[in-house]
DNA sequence: TCTGGGGTCCTAGGACCC
DNA sequence: TCTGGGGTCCTAGGACCC
């Protein structure tokens, strides 16, 4: 019988300031944003700042209002990867396949490992000690069959819980479980199950397939079907590369001036670049996207024939795109962008059908690019970006 | 209470080909 | 004459997750 752990670290932006820094525990941390930062939302609130009502994605101005004695953060990704690090490393030496899914949450198949550890429930103990000790941090953890009950559970006894569905017992779960508590359905399903009166799993567990197809589409309806049925999603399982790298940014204040509007974008499109770069993809797609101010969002992509290969490149295909797509004097709260279906760098074209112009323009970005890794201080960059720096 | 940033997957319609 | 069906690729938009 297969057995999954789903690990989720506690409140882990919020855990790991209050790690690094004494003062702040057992006070309302909230990492996303200071007080006086208009348009930034909320990250990670330690339990302390949720006993206000603070929680994920609720703007920091709000924030402020129920939790004006808390203390703000803009927070520290690279310190946030390094914890996580560590974290998935005690992972891996209680699973030989351990999936991470994001920063602070990680699938182990722990199925045959009982004559090391010991029954689910002994190893989660040793597990949960292990990353306590070891590194500060508390975590939560579900246990089942398979990957997406497990991912349910561990959210049931936070923080610092263990939650465990023994195998048998997958359906009956489900069925038993409010709607609000199936992953994958948001704010939008949460709409339509009330709408047609599906309070728990075993009302739609009592839909036929059809039926579930015909409201929620092919792939939701069927996805609802097996999930009430105890049936782990075959989402969790496949392996699934990285397909796209985008960058995007919203402005505190809506912009309406074009030069400002494009340099902005220029100074996305180096973010990207030196990522793919770094990566070693490359890519045929880009896209761009505009979110107006009154939060209308329209999206344009386009392939070519070859991979995009340097920056100006980029920024004229990026440029030609938000032209298209621009209605001029609206103001724009936010403009991103990206490259999609992202390939290995070593793919066919390469280098065949570069003029030398932009190999030359390439081997520059190159360069630039080795000195910010040699010298993190040097935030080297071209041209035109300087202009948007303060 | 006006709503981040970086991703993934699904849907529907059109183009194009056989 | 007014019209099939399937496959594949591309694009825009939307839902969702952490």
């Amino acid at each position: 019988m297969a057995c999954f752990i789903h690990a989720d670290l506690d409140a882990f932006y919020a855990s790991v300031e209050q790690l690094d820094h004494p003062e702040y525990r057992g006070k309302p941390v909230i990492v996303g944003g200071l007080p006086g930062d208009r348009r930034s939302v909320v990250s990670t609130a330690s339990y302390e700042a949720r006993k206000y009502g603070v929680h994920s994605a609720m703007p920091i101005v709000r924030a402020y209002e129920l939790c004006p004695g808390g203390i703000y953060l803009r927070g520290n990704m690279g310190r946030y990867r390094e914890k996580s690090a560590e974290v998935m490393a005690i992972f891996s030496n209680y699973s030989p396949e351990v999936k991470q899914i994001s920063i602070d949450e990680a699938f182990l198949d722990i199925t045959g490992t009982e004559k090391l550890f010991g029954p689910p429930l002994e190893t989660a103990k040793k597990l949960k000690a292990e990353v306590r000790d070891r590194t500060g941090l508390t975590v939560s953890l579900g246990i089942a069959s398979n990957k997406y009950i497990a991912k349910i559970v561990s959210g049931i006894s936070k923080p610092d819980g263990t939650s465990v569905i023994p195998p048998g017992d997958e359906e009956a779960f489900m069925r038993s479980l409010p709607v609000s508590k199936i992953w994958g359905a948001g704010n939008k399903t949460q709409e339509q199950f009330k709408t047609y009166g599906l309070k728990n799993g075993d009302d739609i567990y009592r839909l036929p397939l059809e039926s579930l197809t015909s409201i929620f589409g092919k792939a939701f309806g069927l996805f609802l079907y097996r999930a009430v049925r105890g049936e782990g999603a075959a989402s969790f399982d496949d392996e699934r590369g990285t397909h796209s790298m985008s960058a995007e940014r919203t402005f505190p204040y809506d912009l309406y001036d074009e030069f400002t509007i494009e340099t902005e974008l220029f100074a996305i499109c180096q973010t990207i670049m030196f990522r793919l770069l770094d990566c070693q993809w490359q890519s045929r797609t880009v896209f761009i996207k505009i979110r107006y101010k009154d939060f209308t969002t329209t999206s344009a992509q386009e392939s070519f024939g070859r991979p995009v290969s340097t920056i100006n490149e980029l920024f004229e295909h990026l440029s030609n795109l938000f032209h298209r797509k621009y209605h001029p004097g609206k103001g724009i709260r936010l403009i991103g962008a990206g490259l999609a279906n992202l390939e290995t760098g070593n793919a066919v074209r390469q280098g065949e059908l570069f003029n030398s112009g932009s190999e030359k323009e390439r081997d520059l970005e190159k360069y630039i690019l080795e000195i910010n890794k040699k010298f993190p201080g040097a935030a080297l960059k071209k041209g035109r970006s300087w202009l948007t720096d303060t």
